[in-house]
DNA sequence: TGACTCGTTAACGATAGCGCTGATTATTGC
DNA sequence: GCAATAATCAGCGCTATCGTTAACGAGTCA
């Protein structure tokens, strides 16, 4: 329902999650970040448009060379995602809660 | 690399998403799940299944009738992505860092 | 025992995602 | 202008995934 469903999709898979985990060190050029993962620069750009759709990541122009795009993270589907995350571990947090909700439904 | 990996592709799917939404507010049986998403017995089965495999959910047996399954909420899978999630959100922390990067890479 | 329910597994068709090669656009430097 | 480079787009097979129906163990109750 929200857009925190865009972002775990953009996460699912182990390419595009290794290229978080390198622009965690910082601005990265797509053509560097292919080499990095070994993967064609087409396939590549197809990891970068979907992580771009997801709002994770953005393409700065390079200042230096204009035909590089310098990617970087965004934050924002990070807090959303992590603000879910605080909701679900709320389960475990009210444990004695766990009665509580027995009475709720009605068992 | 990790396991972190299992866990977001089953979070991927909306549906299973959901399941984990209905499991917040406690145990759940599988014939209830698969009504509350508007979905075949079969096909949440497999949901289940690929949470089960992730280690994301429990069945435990239930106590009153045999034939349900109780589905509850596992802990672990979410810390670890928790975990994951506060290395990623370390990059804004450390905002100084952004020019100490480039020098790192010697750019 | 026999009818019924709960949940899972099996087999099938349809769809979506992934990675490749080839072509296209934009930018650099001679 | 022209070759070379960076990145994306387009088209093509391939595999995985999803949901459905049908069949299968397991448990309940008369």
């Amino acid at each position: 329902m929200n857009d925190v469903d865009a972002t775990l999709a953009a996460l699912a898979d182990p390419t595009r999650r290794k290229v978080i985990d390198l622009l965690r060190d910082g601005p990265r050029p797509a053509g560097e970040l292919a080499q990095a993962v070994q993967m064609s620069p087409p396939a590549l750009s197809r990891h970068l448009r979907v992580l771009r759709a997801g709002g994770l990541v953005q393409a700065e122009a390079g200042g230096e060379d204009a035909r590089l795009r310098l990617y970087t993270l965004r934050p924002e589907p990070f807090t959303a995602l992590q603000a879910w995350l605080d909701q679900v571990q709320a389960f475990w947090a009210e444990q004695l809660g766990s009665f509580k909700n027995h009475v709720e439904r009605g068992r």
